[in-house]
DNA sequence: CGTTCAATTGAGTCTGTTCAACAGCGGTGG
DNA sequence: CCACCGCTGTTGAACAGACTCAATTGAACG
């Protein structure tokens, strides 16, 4: 409950924490809001994004059972999250949490730790925004979801994907089109198998991963 | 001297700081090597990217004096990080830097806060890389040196670029011609003007801000 | 004053987008 | 039970923005 909390104090975690619900599709905070909570995702995923005034959107990540939400947020959220799938959250406010942190430094520690994994990250999907082809976007994308799959301890080399193709393409900086287009032509190729829709299967790993170049 | 860190505790650190001098060009460190060192910038600038391996570049991020570098690293340096002016460096040992740190819980806060900041500054890029056009990412880009130009005193909406236009082109993700295209475009249309190549004027900050979109 | 490298400009190409039609699937109600 | 609807995803054709390749201009430096 509330996974990934490192040791021990989950009953001080558990007097400070609410647990909230969302549905697909349901906003958890806009940005610019005030940020008075922090989240963890006990089930479901999210998606965080940032948009332009005409509606074009950015989804900067995909949040999964366990991950922190939140925790980057200065006064207010730099970024939106809505729930992709039904989702469960546990719910902190920050000036509470903040009272356990200044006793716990290695807490505050890990959190450094997490904010700088973050950043590699961004800094990832910069590269593939940045200078990446479709294809090799949308093989990073497939490889970054296997390995996620196999830290689940998703044996096989398939996975279920949380997400729509119209997050997947607001993710990779393509149209729906393309993203979908991709999909059907990595499949051609023999590089990837799509039994759904939503679940992908992934015969030769070290094939894509080639495919992903840098 | 090595600007920044906030009070005190400068003799502390004038023990364990080394000066490091940079050459155009000269490369500090590369992504994936050993990270034993921080370091400050006293003078000059950097610039921070990754690699693909047939030699696409994406540049992640500009460093100015008083900035930090290489604070991110876990084990390794994840980009590498090469001078673009001459530049002076203070030079820290990670594992020293910690032991102060260690008695100095509220640096620690400050640099989770810069990480932070690290973090807001990549998503705000990925929405550029991602989901705006040349016009609007040069913009952004000529606004945020303004920004930053702004910080450092400088009253009048005009500064000087201290990169080159493939080092634009490659933060903007974008090739040079198109930077280069773009910046007359934007000239030609009083949005900003070029007294030398590296020098930028802008008459009307609020117009160049509507060029950037969201 | 010539060399060299960076930046600009031009012409043609291509990757990914846009616009549009169609297929698949689940839910709903007659 | 199945026709209908709405939504997601796929596919097709034409278009456009940015890229590639190439030539020219400009600036810094010896």
């Amino acid at each position: 409950m509330c996974s990934a909390i490192d040791t021990g104090r989950i009953d001080a975690l558990d007097r400070i924490v609410t647990h909230v619900q969302f549905r697909p599709g349901q906003t958890v905070f806009d940005e610019g809001d005030l940020a008075p909570y922090v989240y963890n995702i006990s089930r479901g995923h999210v998606r965080l994004f940032k948009l332009l005034q005409d509606g074009r959107r950015q989804i900067t990540g995909f949040l999964n059972p366990g991950d922190f939400l939140g925790l980057a947020a200065r006064k207010t959220y730099a970024y939106s999250a809505e729930a992709i799938s039904d989702a469960d959250l546990c719910r902190f406010k920050v000036t509470e949490l903040e009272e356990l942190l200044t006793e716990m430094p290695p807490v505050r520690e890990r959190l450094y730790e997490m904010a700088n994994d973050e950043l590699a990250a961004a800094q990832e999907q910069m590269l593939c925004l940045g200078r990446k082809t479709a294809k090799e976007r949308v093989a990073s994308f497939l490889i970054g979801q296997l390995r996620h799959a196999a830290d689940c301890g998703a044996g096989d080399a398939a996975f279920d994907l949380a997400m729509s193709r119209s997050d997947i393409a607001d993710y990779l900086g393509l149209t729906i089109e393309t993203v979908s287009r991709t999909f059907t032509a990595l499949r051609e190729e023999g590089l990837i198998g799509l039994p759904t829709t939503h679940r992908v299967s992934i015969p030769d790993v070290a094939a894509l991963e080639f495919a992903t170049e840098g």
